[in-house]
RNA sequence: GCCGGGAUAGCUCAGUCGGUAGAGCGACUGAUUCGUAAUCAGUAGGUCGGAGGUUCGAUUCCUCUUCCCGGCACCA
């Protein structure tokens, strides 16, 4: 019975034994052969080396194309871990696939791997890709699959199996050589296929199945491109994102500093607090024309506030406390408990609501050592926080009108690429599935009303409400999460929040907890990196430098120094007997936007020189000019 | 928190197969007054992360510990 392919163009060719992928595009031709990687049989990716046994449509997926990227990546997890079994035997393999840019492979050996073991099994991936070792899809019974790991001591493989795998489910092997791992597929149809566009880039540790109560593992990354090309590119980009290390840039520009004695938490400096405040400054001035008020509540609070905000069963691990008295305080962990309390004060009518209550909320947070992370992650640090609360029929507009406000802000300070996560009901949550209904389904009612396209982030809510969140991605491609949008039912419940209805009854509002930046620290890490520390002039810790040349120029550049400063720019004289060479290189090491050279000749016109952060070319202006123009540019958006 | 690696001058780093350390830059002092990314010379600066142990002697070897880095887990 002859076999009919279809191809993408709706020609059809019959085949008298069931063909592969492979024979039909060598058929085509030699040269689409090579490029393929991997067949799509009725839409579902296939092996060029499966024979195609009924009648189907067929598409070759040829090397540059997503899926079979993912496919030369897991391909060559599978050449690592044969190389580290090659290498290290004794050693268990467990899982291996592909990720975003590459590759893992989690082992299970006794010695850990060094960076030196990294190069030689890298060496010995090579020599397995060269040897052309055939990938043959075999398909196995559970028993068999059980019966051969667990016999070549692969007891995690074994496991799995037993445990993960239904009973009667075919498994498929793929047999590359002497080895072989349990697979789903497809795969190239030999290991020479995957080319030279790899690299082991680090090894680190993981948790046998992610959780942290089971085994220890190796995971060996890599990353792996369809040519050299994409390759160098990543890389490339790997050594920008070390260049625009926060952690490296901050204190070379005399941002910040952290220190041993205070894990966690930051010393500003003055340029960093410069930075710091005009970032603060700026939202509250948005906050103040987006109808909010601000408020500042305690930082210690007595933990019967936690108790009944439910925080303390659920959070105490990661609260910092102080004992007085007899009283246990906590130190506040978030804000909404006392935001709650500021409402109660006083009776509130429907006609007081949406009451959007917003405080630069100094927070602490015990977060585990190895979590922390420069200003990414830190016990302390500060949220632009609020919580609007609301009727029900307020979620929508509020919703509009809160998205509306985070896209401004975003794009202020140079972000526009931007997409909105939908978290629901975690496992561990407060308040009854009939509340959650009714939250989850005001928050998609409200994000439909926006407009903006979401992807669901199932069981990563809050425990008293589900969230939006909102993640920007930055200069090189990464994606941050700062802001947030929570929809809560239980808290007002739980801390006897009410308004006055129309009707003279008494009932609780909604409470939205809401964040643009999310926490400043953060932000402003993810600033420093955005801008690789050359930030733009109205965030610029100095805005501009008057250097002299000679000392005759001294007096003038203080007066200069002056001008400039009562114009709103923040500028300082650099007047130390140094060549004007070296005061250049200096402060364009510190990235400061402008300096204004002054020598004997804008003495004497009262003018000033100036000269842009990376450019060569000089502009001579009258002083009154030019502090009236760099006020301009330097001015905040509104 | 867990696995692995690391910590030497303000910074970047070298070094000591166990005999208490060195460079460049920076700082300081002096000279130089110079036109757009490093002027020259001199001087000072280190309980070699902390505690304990082995040793005649430890920055070096061992144990514990703190912090940092990579990874995982966590992230209200």
């Amino acid at each position: 019975m002859p076999i009919h392919i279809t191809f993408p163009d709706g020609a059809v060719k019959s085949f008298d034994a069931p063909p592969t992928a492979l024979d039909i595009a060598l058929g085509i031709s030699p040269g689409l052969a090579k490029q393929a990687v991997v067949a799509k049989v009725d839409g579902e990716l296939w092996d060029l080396s499966r024979p195609i046994e009924h009648d189907a449509r067929l598409e070759l997926v040829k090397r540059n194309a997503p899926e079979a990227l993912e496919v030369i990546r897991h391909d060559a997890a599978h050449v690592l871990g044969q190389a580290v079994q090659e290498l290290f035997s004794g050693t268990q393999i467990t899982f291996g696939p592909a990720t975003e840019n590459g590759f893992y492979y989690d082992f299970a050996r006794a010695e850990p791997f060094t960076e030196a073991d990294l190069a030689k099994i890298e060496a010995r991936m090579h020599d397995i890709v060269q040897r052309d070792l055939p990938l043959e899809r075999e398909v196995w019974s559970h028993a068999q699959a059980v019966d051969y790991f667990s016999a070549h001591g692969e007891t995690f493989k074994a496991e799995w199996i037993r445990d993960g795998i239904a009973p009667d489910a075919e498994l498929t092997v793929y047999r590359q050589g002497e080895w072989l791992d349990l697979c789903r597929g497809p795969h190239l149809p030999s290991t020479g296929r995957i080319g030279t566009a790899f690299k082991l880039t680090k090894v680190g540790g993981a948790y046998w199945r992610g959780d942290a109560n089971n085994a220890q593992l190796q995971r060996i990354y890599g990353v792996a491109f369809a040519d050299d090309k994409a390759l160098n590119n990543y890389l490339h980009m790997l050594e920008e994102a070390e260049r625009r290390d926060h952690r490296k840039l901050g204190p070379q520009l005399d941002l910040f500093h952290l220190q041993e004695e205070a894990v966690g938490s930051v010393f500003w400096h003055p340029h960093g607090y410069t930075l710091y405040r005009e970032i603060e400054n700026y939202i509250r001035r948005r906050l103040q024309k987006a109808g909010y008020v601000e408020v500042k509540t305690p930082m210690l609070v007595d933990r019967v506030l936690w108790e009944r905000s439910g925080h303390w069963a659920k959070y105490r691990e990661n609260m910092f406390t102080a004992e007085s008295e007899e009283r246990t305080l906590a130190v506040k962990p978030m804000n909404c408990p006392c935001h709650v309390q500021i409402f109660k004060q006083g009776i509130k009518s429907y006609r007081d609501l949406p009451l959007r209550m917003a405080e630069f909320g100094a927070c602490h947070r015990n977060e585990p050592s190895g979590s922390l992370h420069g200003l990414m992650r830190v016990r302390g640090f500060t949220q632009d926080d609020a919580h609007i609360f609301c009727l029900p029929s307020q979620i929508g507009p509020e919703t509009v009108a809160f998205c509306d406000l985070l896209l401004s802000v975003y794009r202020d300070f140079g972000f526009s690429d931007v997409h909105v996560k939908f978290s629901d009901r975690p496992e561990v949550r407060a308040g009854d599935d009939a509340t959650w209904d009714r939250a989850e389904g005001a928050l998609r009612d409200a994000i439909e009303q926006t407009g903006l396209a979401y992807t669901m982030n199932p069981g990563e809510g809050a425990f008293y409400g589900p969230k939006l969140e909102f993640v920007l991605r930055d200069a090189i491609g990464r994606d941050w999460q700062c802001g947030t949008l929570q929809v809560d039912f239980v808290l007002p419940e739980r801390l006897d929040a009410e308004y006055v209805a129309e009707d003279g009854s008494r009932q609780r509002p909604v409470m939205l907890h809401r964040a643009v930046l999310g926490s400043l620290e953060r932000f402003i890490g993810i600033l420093i990196e955005q801008h690789s520390g050359a930030f733009p002039a109205w965030l610029s810790p100095v805005q501009v430098v008057v250097a002299t040349i000679v000392s005759d120029a001294d007096d003038y550049a203080r007066e200069a120094v002056e001008a400039l400063r009562a114009a709103g720019l923040r500028a300082e004289a650099d007047t130390r007997n140094e060549k004007i060479n070296y005061k250049i290189r200096e402060h364009s090491l510190m990235k400061v936007p402008v300096i204004a050279v002054v020598g004997r000749n804008e003495a004497e016109q009262h003018t000033v020189t100036l000269r842009r952060l990376g450019q060569k070319d000089q502009q001579t202006l009258a002083l009154a000019d030019a502090a009236a123009a760099l006020a301009t540019e330097a001015r905040p958006p509104a």
